[in-house]
DNA sequence: TCTGGGGTCCTAGGACCC
DNA sequence: TCTGGGGTCCTAGGACCC
């Protein structure tokens, strides 16, 4: 099985936020660089996408309501759609907050077509009373054929892919449904005649190879023959952790570059450290005025979670690296990720410092050798932010400016839109507030033993 | 129209080693 | 006189996915 959530961050904001039901709604960067992450089906309308720039998407839908993302509110969402998965196999492997294949066989709940059928109602129905949300679902013998198959289910719906009827639904298809074909092998495709996914099966595997490389071509002609024996992996262990920025406007100031590289090294390093882990790969990104982008590595002698080894390491890539012209993106990521344990053995012992490992997993707080000017100043409200007014209650922040905040007074539980105040950024009777679930009861990360077996 | 942020996997060349 | 063969590690870039 495939379930795939239907305009997942959108529609969260809509059961969250009573008045967007049914409107235009556009989830992600706000910035005048940024891109959109999710956009309702209603937005859609208007041709606004994911990945689309926001700029964009504002010339085609100017009348969308434009929030950023609450990442907090979806990662309680997910949680609560994992714990529905998890209760029908043990096999479960997430592929993002919204999206996860199941072997049902493997957790006994289904081995033919009708109770996989049932069962993927059941979830359906589950997941609606659960969190107020709408998930599609694909069935079928293969992660492949289930992942199209929840495709074509969208929005709301299920599909199950009759074994013996793969190849000749797939025959049809562009080539780009398939995994492994993006933009650059379409095009490659296409020039060489192939457009759909019957075309690659009658071009036959040695004519694939000879177009897209070895392990590539031959993926793909398997994919093609519906050949996909790739099995469904639990818990898989991440292998980097990277943390990037895009500027508004580009930065020309080396200075101020290297205090960015440094503040990005020491992001990354505390979210190594909370995932418990180290590496020995330190890289850093440049993406230039003219978006051409590049990568730098060092790889240390020996793991590391220290702050001052992965900034130094950072710092000297950065001087490998001509930045004139400005720079619009700086990343600074670590790989080669090994157990915490591991470097223990190595370093650290010599210097008689407390291991690291017993360091409480409190927020990383490190000061920069190198002085980080201002930032520029955050807007302190952002559009679809949770707030509380001492008076009005619970609301979110419809926009800010000129010193002015704009807020519904909302909740998830509401039937129809609330009212709408405006109050000074700094009134004391204004603050920030923890998202509310969007089911009444069906608390964040709550755990409700039994919950999808109780029928 | 002006292009996010977080990842994974593959390729290819050079260094290095046996 | 005409330059082995194979394996691993490191680096850089590109394609792809959500």
């Amino acid at each position: 099985m495939h379930l795939d959530m239907d305009a997942f961050f959108a529609a969260a904001e809509q059961a969250a936020k009573p008045s967007l039901r049914g409107k235009a709604v556009v989830v992600g960067g706000l910035g005048p660089r940024g891109v959109v992450s999710t956009a309702s089906y209603e937005a859609r309308a208007f041709g606004v996408h994911s990945a689309m720039p926001t700029a964009q998407a504002r010339r085609l839908a100017p009348n969308a309501a434009y929030l950023f993302p609450r990442f907090t509110l979806y990662r309680s969402v997910s949680e609560q759609v994992m714990e529905l998965l998890g209760a029908l196999s043990p096999l479960v492997e997430p592929l993002s907050l919204d999206e996860a294949f199941v072997d049902l066989e493997a957790g006994g709940v289904a081995s033919d077509a009708q109770t996989a059928r049932a069962v993927g109602e059941r979830l359906r129905a589950d997941i609606k009373a659960r969190t107020g949300l709408t998930g599609s679902v694909g069935l079928a013998a293969s992660k492949m054929l289930a992942k199209i198959g929840s495709e074509r289910a969208k929005p709301d719906g299920l599909v199950l892919i009759e074994p013996g009827t793969e190849r000749e639904l797939l025959a049809p298809l562009s080539v780009r449904v398939l995994p492994g074909v993006g933009p650059a092998t379409g095009d490659h495709l296409r020039r060489a005649g192939i457009s759909t996914i019957g075309e690659i099966a009658e071009a036959g595997e040695d004519e694939l190879v000879r177009l897209l490389g070895k392990a590539h071509g031959a993926g793909v002609y398997a994919m093609a023959l519906a050949h996909d024996e790739r099995p469904v992996v639990a818990e898989r262990e991440g292998k980097s952790i990277s943390v990037e920025d895009t500027y508004d406007v580009d930065i020309h100031d080396r200075v101020r570059v290297r205090a960015e590289v440094a503040a990005l090294a020491d992001r990354c390093v505390g979210r190594l450290r909370a995932s418990g882990r180290s590496g020995r790969t330190v890289v850093l990104k440049v993406r230039r005025y003219d978006f051409s982008t590049l990568t730098r590595s060092e790889t240390l002698r020996a793991p590391t979670d220290d702050p001052a080894v992965v900034r130094e390491a950072a710092a000297r890539l950065l001087e490998l690296v001509d930045t004139t012209g400005g720079v619009r993106l700086l990343g600074v990521g670590v790989s080669g990720l090994a157990d915490f344990t591991q470097e223990v053995l190595f370093a650290r012992t010599t210097t008689g410092e407390e291991p690291l490992a017993r360091a409480a997993p409190a927020p990383l707080l490190v000061t920069t050798s190198v002085p980080v000017p201002a930032a520029p100043p955050v807007p302190l409200w952002r559009p679809g932010q949770d707030v509380e007014h001492r008076e009005h209650g619970a609301g979110w922040v419809q926009g800010s400016g000129l010193g002015r905040v704009t807020v519904r007074f909302e909740t998830p539980y509401d039937d129809r839109p609330g009212r709408v105040r405006t109050f000074a950024v700094d009134d004391p009777d204004l603050s920030a507030a923890e998202p509310l679930p969007l089911v009444r009861g069906a608390g964040d990360g709550e755990v409700r033993p039994g919950a999808a077996e109780a029928r």
